[in-house]
DNA sequence: CCGTTGACGCCAT
DNA sequence: TATGGCGCCAACG
């Protein structure tokens, strides 16, 4: 397992309920802030994984982009709703609401 | 080993 | 404002 992956899983597990972040973050603050592609890879990857909430994290537009690869499409925006997420055609509402900042939690 | 693809993001047109 | 192309990095065929 590379560092990288082993990053983004354990910046993942550290979403808190109720809250989102973003591949872009993600991959900023690993290093790689143009590699955002490869955070999503990641998750892809973390699927395997059930520490890892993918649900609970988005595109820069809040767009539940990676819904499709779930068990089935609709899965993750079940799963933030559940979690309090209002979602609408597929995007988080109050998207900045709801983002989390992992830098600024410590 | 080389070419293509992809849960993204930014810039150019 | 909307669409398209390029970059980035790793995995897969």
């Amino acid at each position: 397992m590379n560092d990288f992956y082993e990053n983004v899983y354990e910046i993942v597990r550290m979403i808190p309920k109720g809250k989102v972040t973003t591949y872009g973050e993600i991959a900023k603050i690993l290093g790689s802030a143009k590699s955002a592609r490869v955070v999503g890879y990641a998750m892809n990857t973390s699927h395997k994984l059930q520490d890892v909430p993918a649900h609970r994290v988005v595109n820069r537009n809040g767009l539940l982009t990676g819904k499709n690869h779930f068990d089935y499409p609709t899965q993750m925006q079940e799963l933030l709703e559940s979690e309090g997420i209002v979602i609408e055609n597929d995007k988080i509402v109050n998207f900045e609401t709801v983002l989390w900042n992992p830098t600024k939690t410590e």
